[in-house]
DNA sequence: AGCTGATCTGTTATAATGTTACGCTCGCAC
DNA sequence: GTGCGAGCGTAACATTATAACAGATCAGCT
């Protein structure tokens, strides 16, 4: 859960972000870009309006449905997940991975390591498929305390 | 996802914990024990909104409070639990176990079976627990489209 | 360059969800 | 009865999210 260099990783996907937007079609616009490096540079949960805070801050105009579009569309690309337990939302650390997340949550601090989404997670598919349901989507959040946020012994 | 005896589970339930009220120290008042019914009758996840549109329709006092803290109660009992990604409350089936729930919803209707949570939790628990991370819930939502909703063939 | 359609942004207002705070009542132990 | 704690009633408020529409910008076309 700690310390590994910031810099470098927000970089590599900031620039893959860049890529990505250069061969297709999606536009990597400011705003986008500032929600997407914030989110990176934190490494932990913000929810809309924490962002909404920080894009003013910065004289960026900053009404919730610029938040709210901005982080619907990294969502949609894959930068950005949401922490539904927590209604904030945390960059993904690895976008290039087409992947079923798991996320495990401080629930002080709202640090976040995203994990691999467990293997059985084929076996529900399996038994939903059974009762004719379709999955769309898994959502795996882990609550609990962070080193830094649980009790000193 | 279908039909079953409503009547019988519901009732089952709920005597259930007229119970595990005589016995234990808490009190299964009428707020808590019409939310439970409805949310047993329903049988599908509601928001507390809706909840507090049925108690108002039946007479019953109805602000905000009242039902978050009928809810709050009934989930600390482990008689319903909260659907995260969906703001809803659905009630438990069978809340003699004391289990690890995972709970596949219908993202039209929200209808929701409740299923044993993966085993796979415990290997989350374990990989928490050597970054020092002290687990306290986790959280499983499979997110979709049941029979009754699918686009049909 | 100028037009055009699509996408993105800016803005206002409002909806949906959830909480705080405080006073009253009721059941129960003493 | 008195006192106390749990639960309820109520008003106000806080937080999270969306709707609707106007204006700006961009890519592609001619």
């Amino acid at each position: 859960m700690r310390e590994h260099d910031h810099n470098a990783c927000v970089e590599r996907v900031i620039s893959y972000a860049e890529e990505r937007s250069k061969e297709s079609s999606f536009r990597f616009t400011p705003v986008r870009r500032r929600v997407l490096e914030i989110l990176l540079e934190e490494h932990r949960a913000l929810g809309a309006y924490d962002l909404l805070k920080r894009l003013e801050a910065e004289g960026m105009k900053a009404q919730p449905p610029i938040a709210y579009r901005a982080l619907e569309f990294l969502e949609k690309h894959g930068f950005v997940h949401k922490l539904e337990r927590l209604n904030a939302f945390v960059a993904c650390m690895h976008p290039e991975d087409d992947h079923e997340a798991a996320f495990v949550v401080c629930r002080e601090c709202h640090a976040v390591a995203e994990t691999q989404g467990p293997s059985e997670i084929s076996k529900l598919q399996d038994s939903a498929a059974e009762i004719g349901f379709s999955v769309e989507n898994v959502f795996v959040e882990v609550q609990g305390l962070c080193p830094d946020c649980a009790p000193k012994t």
